[in-house]
DNA sequence: GCCAACGTTGGC
DNA sequence: GCCAACGTTGGC
């Protein structure tokens, strides 16, 4: 049986709440806390065991992909929801019926700095990209193999 | 801190 | 089902 074909994705985390660096001393994290129907689609059916993730610091300076992880376990109820002290409780999700739903991620490898947002924009390659088109609020992402190597490649050149 | 863009809520 | 109000996101 050929397997399913590796997917690609960004992800963002505000760093100051995780960060790569969170990721690599982890070695790998839950996702939770994604409460947005689009995205919560997404990882409950199209990110799969070996997809590989850009991992996007928002609301930091500068924004940007800091790194790759790749996704470890596919989409299962993100139990937070059901924890009332958690800063993600939410009273409409039932364990019966889960409302939200959460992937594991390993960290693969860390930049040496950020492949900023406006370099993103910069590379005529990456115009379809979503996270570069304005108001895009989307916090897990599709991404074209093309784009995936794209960035990384402008990723490892940051160290050289 | 500002504020544009977006998603959700709730009155009707 | 419409849409205004509101809360959140996230770049700058």
């Amino acid at each position: 049986m050929p397997r399913r074909a590796r997917h690609y994705w960004l992800m963002k985390s505000e760093p100051g709440a995780y960060s790569i660096d969170d990721l690599e001393r982890d070695g790998e994290t839950c996702w939770e806390g994604v409460r947005n129907y689009q995205a919560r689609n997404l990882l409950r059916d199209e990110l799969k065991v070996g997809d590989l993730v850009l991992f996007h610091h928002s609301s930091a300076r500068p924004a940007g992909v800091a790194g790759i992880a790749k996704v470890v376990k596919g989409g299962y109820p993100d139990h937070f929801a059901f924890d009332r002290k958690s800063r993600y409780f939410d009273l409409k999700s039932k364990k019966d019926n889960p409302t939200w739903m959460m992937v594991d991620v390993a960290f693969v490898e860390k930049f040496d700095g950020v492949v900023a947002l406006a370099d993103l924009k910069a590379e005529p390659a990456l115009v379809n990209m979503m996270v570069v088109r304005r108001g895009m609020r989307l916090s897990v992402q599709p991404v074209t193999e093309t784009e995936f190597e794209i960035v990384r490649r402008m990723g490892r050149r940051l160290g050289s």
